[in-house]
DNA sequence: ACCCTCACCTGCACGC
DNA sequence: TGCGTGCAGGTGAGGG
């Protein structure tokens, strides 16, 4: 269930085996994991190809190839021309790439199986079913619904104090949702919103228009320490079978699923709320206002 | 344009 | 043991 940085881990992991690699064949066992093309048309579309690279844009991994020309090669045409394809795969709550050996048994939840050309199978596993493989031409990326609307790169330049700041002056909604949304603030998860607003020792149901020009800047500081911290400090989980990503193991988490705890700074005991259908957390002290 | 609620799934921990 | 409930780190459709 990854947020940014989680899915950082994932890209660093598939860049390290996947470039150079072909796919010979894929099966796609749950039809609307790559809808609306059909498993048949997918298979079509991404047989033959070669992986160039492996990148990242908000929590979707990047999975760019190259396919094949008609008589069955690389295409010839560089990597600007019309044959680059894009896989375009979000993890959403509990996807995960898998890597497995020959000998590997297929584990409960295998939903895509990518044969490589090394013998091994790159997996695709998801317990609810909520993740998305889309297949897309590399030219049109970044016209593609769902990411043409994402804000900047929280690393990026793009994304500054002033940035943020016209963002949260714009909305009558409360921190929390604005940060979740990834059209206004990139990365954020329900866990690293609850810890950026923590660590900026900013109220989570205030409203996004109302956050003063200082909080608004600890709270621009936050959201990168928080991100840049995580992406430092977690591993991936390692599996019998070959090897998956995707999970987090090292917590860290100052108020997240700490109810009832004491605050690490205040003493005081962290509270809890449904706040638009999800879990936030908060220290009732030092995240007063 | 914005914002809210619900829906999409499986599995786990909990209380009775 | 079983069954019901609530909960899970994400997002998109559909409605107001």
């Amino acid at each position: 269930m990854p947020e940014l940085p989680e899915v950082e881990h994932v890209v660093r992991a598939l860049r390290r085996i996947l470039p150079g690699r072909k796919i010979l064949a894929s099966q796609i066992k749950l039809p609307k994991l790559v809808a609306p093309l059909t498993p048949l048309r997918f298979n079509r579309q991404i047989k033959g190809a070669r992986i160039d690279a492996v990148s990242r844009r908000g929590k979707f991994i990047l999975i760019e190839c190259q396919k094949p020309d008609r008589k069955g090669g690389q295409s010839a045409k560089s990597s600007t021309g019309k044959n680059k394809i894009v896989l375009a795969v979000h993890l959403r709550m509990t996807g995960k790439f898998l890597y497995l050996t020959p000998d590997d048994e297929l584990p409960k939840h295998s939903h895509a199986i990518f044969y490589l050309d090394n013998d091994r199978r790159l997996v695709f596993r998801d317990q609810r079913q909520f993740g998305v493989i889309k297949l897309i031409d590399a030219d049109s990326l970044p016209q593609t619904k769902g990411i043409k609307e994402l804000a900047p790169e929280p690393f990026g330049d793009e994304f500054n104090e002033k940035y943020l700041k016209a963002t949260l002056k714009n909305s009558r909604r409360t921190l929390k949702t604005l940060l979740l949304d990834q059209t206004k603030v990139l990365g954020l998860g329900n866990i690293y919103a609850a810890e950026a607003l923590f660590r900026a020792g900013v109220n989570p149901f205030k409203s996004a228009s109302q956050l003063s020009s200082r909080r608004t800047a600890a709270l621009y500081q936050s959201i990168r320490e928080v991100l840049s911290f995580a992406v430092d400090n977690i591993r991936g989980e390692s599996l019998r079978a070959g090897f998956s990503y995707g999970e987090v193991f090292e917590r860290f988490w100052q108020v997240y699923e700490r109810e009832g705890e004491p605050c690490f700074k205040c003493g005081a005991r962290i509270r809890r709320k449904q706040h638009g259908g999800r879990s936030t957390y908060w220290c009732p002290r030092c995240q007063r206002r």
